[in-house]
DNA sequence: ATTATTACCTGAATCGATTCAGATGATAGC
DNA sequence: GCTATCATCTGAATCGATTCAGGTAATAAT
């Protein structure tokens, strides 16, 4: 790595105003305000030199905030995580979802501000002895969509304290805003269903956070029954029910692991623990793709084949699982579709439909090479 | 997909102020802004009271646009694309980018906001018969992160007539920036020189856009020499130095594919175009993962052999290149600390350095199994 | 008892624009 | 020649807070 540095231009102290730009040329500020806004307002000349002298002067436009302030609109959409940006980012599917929701409010002018949850060290810790409220509620935002899980998380609470319009994504059970979602318990039935077709019996759920304060390890049924996170409680549910509709009983056939984080390095962990489990899972059920992918990585280091000894599923189709060796069996969700709905629906009520809408998408079973039979014997 | 409606609460009209507040209670405004912002100015008595009248006539707390513009400060950092974000987000290293920039600021209370380059199609031509500024001029930002190839883009331009300060990415040549890049040329030279090594002496060279303006195809000498955006040129360079450096002549053994778009669709097409050169390619070099794993795609299903007919070598190590099959040999750049260093260094200016450093990282190959030696016959 | 501190609170100025109801003069209509 | 219309431009109000130099009254110091 090299470093070069170097001395920096002065920096501009007094900053020039439009008030500057007017008294220079001697009109009113409200013209040199309209040489910007509505050029049909004034004459083509005056503009001319109303620009000019804004150049001549250093005058750099209207001050966003400014205007924003006067104008009570941002132009911005605040798209809050729960989690730190530095964590969200590091699942790729992150992206996909950005992506939607850009593809669907770029083009009508506004940007997208990224707003993620307290970030809980001692180096922040120490930022708190500042007075600060929850970036949340200091964020310039003219509407939110809330990649949420739980319903009592601290960040969600803030966001709704703003009063401004809000796009629910992948939380269920509150139905007083609009929101988008997946067909999760269906989801995660096509998974199990799609192994016990196969004729497993000893499952291996990998199991996403269930609550905020979380580690990693085998969860009791009692764990499994305070999940808060909504999606997690409703995949887990969709296992279950579908193992249990096969005649067979959850506690005796399904161990269940919570990671603390979504990343290939838990699901490693994850599928070390499960396979230490007598009688050994034939078929392991992942709660995203990340996962899985450790998990596999796992298991073909222990020598295991795959799906020769263990049948892993897991769950976003995300970007690279079909890259896996062998590709990875998953329960495919529409990620850009559904930036592209929570932008739509957040639009829609900023441009003031005030009705309530509620859209779930599709999942889909997407059968690769990581399942297959049971083993004989 | 499922959609539900139903009906919304009704909006908030008149908006409650912080001169309400301190109406109902009789107080100065100053002390109700003091109850939230300083709260050892005021006897907790009367912050009490203040908080609960707030709350009582449902104020939201200081509005976050007045007290950015009066304060003169927005604690939001602008991370700032030359393309759109729907199509930037395509592209899964960009997620790794703000992780490395969340990693660095989000700590110190900065948030992201993204700003894409202008949409052009005809929807937004028709919202340009209002007068709007490029966005990035109308954004609320305190610095700018600026990811951008060529020196005349209008985005840039309009950034830097922001007068903020500023770090760019990925740009070189030009030093009146603190800047962040990598060791392009290194890298493909490292590229190129691994398949040397190997025999090769017909290389396919699948390109990133060369220009704005730009069409998928092959380039012409002249439309190489033509390159605008920096990153392009540099890397081209590096391949051909080090073809030189071979003794090889350029012209001669290197066929390249311009792209229009970082994405595998294009590679394939790419990969396609240059296998019906003659002589045929044994060796394509890709300038980034993206192009390389659609290229590795197509040439695959041509009924190749990769390495054994062809060798590929991408550029990025973008996460999945390692789960291809056969796994893509390819030019590993540390993209999370590229965006930690974008980070710092921006926060390091917004602390009032004035310095200006410039940065530049290491590239490595990471050979795997997608390249070998050149096939005998 | 007098002065110095301290704790708590207020007023007015300010941040940088936008907006809208007019004022002014010029042109057009009849 | 007189009114109506139009094109330009201006002034003042406003958006919603923050800040800082004081002002009081109560407490502490001498």
């Amino acid at each position: 790595m090299t470093v070069k540095r170097g001395a920096n231009k002065t920096k501009a102290k007094g900053r020039v105003t439009l008030k500057d730009v007017a008294r220079e040329l001697g009109v009113a500020a409200s013209t040199v305000s309209n040489a910007y806004n509505r050029p049909d307002q004034l004459s083509p000349d005056l503009r001319e030199k109303v620009l000019h002298t804004a150049e001549k002067l250093g005058y750099l436009g209207p001050d966003p905030t400014a205007r924003s302030l006067r104008r009570g609109v941002t132009n911005t959409i605040g798209l809050v995580y729960p989690s730190p940006l530095s964590y969200t980012f590091t699942d790729p599917i992150a992206g996909l979802f950005v992506q939607g929701i850009a593809l669907e409010v770029e083009r009508q002018g506004y940007t997208l501000l990224l707003v993620g949850g307290e970030v809980d060290d001692d180096v922040s810790a120490q930022r708190s002895t500042k007075p600060t409220l929850a970036t949340a509620t200091t964020v310039q935002v003219d509407g939110f969509i809330v990649h949420c899980f739980a319903s009592d998380d601290p960040v969600l609470e803030a966001t709704l304290t703003r009063g401004l319009p809000i796009v629910m994504v992948d939380h269920h059970g509150n139905e007083a805003f609009s929101s988008v979602k997946i067909e999760d318990e269906l989801g995660a039935k096509q998974a199990a269903n799609h192994v016990l077709e196969h004729g497993h019996t000893q499952f291996g759920v990998i199991s996403l956070e269930m609550t905020p304060k979380t580690r990693s390890g085998l969860a009791t049924l009692d764990q499994q029954a305070a999940t808060t996170y909504t999606t997690t409680k409703i995949r887990l549910e969709g296992y279950r029910r579908a193992i249990e509709r096969a005649g067979l009983t959850w506690e005796a056939c399904a161990s269940v692991y919570e990671t603390a984080d979504n990343t290939p390095a838990e699901g490693e962990l994850a599928a070390a623990c499960l396979l230490a489990q007598t009688p050994r899972p034939t078929a392991i059920l992942a709660m995203s793709d990340q996962l899985a992918l450790g998990a596999l990585a796992h298991i073909k280091r222990q020598g295991l084949d795959v799906p020769g000894d263990v049948s892993i599923v897991g769950f976003d189709d995300m970007p690279g699982s079909i890259h896996a060796s062998p590709p990875l069996t998953t329960v495919h969700q529409p990620h850009v579709d559904k930036g592209k709905h929570a932008g739509k629906l957040l639009l829609a009520q900023l441009q003031g439909d005030t009705s309530l809408a509620s859209v779930t998408l599709p999942t889909k079973l997407i059968v690769r090479g990581s399942s297959g039979p049971v083993p004989q014997k």
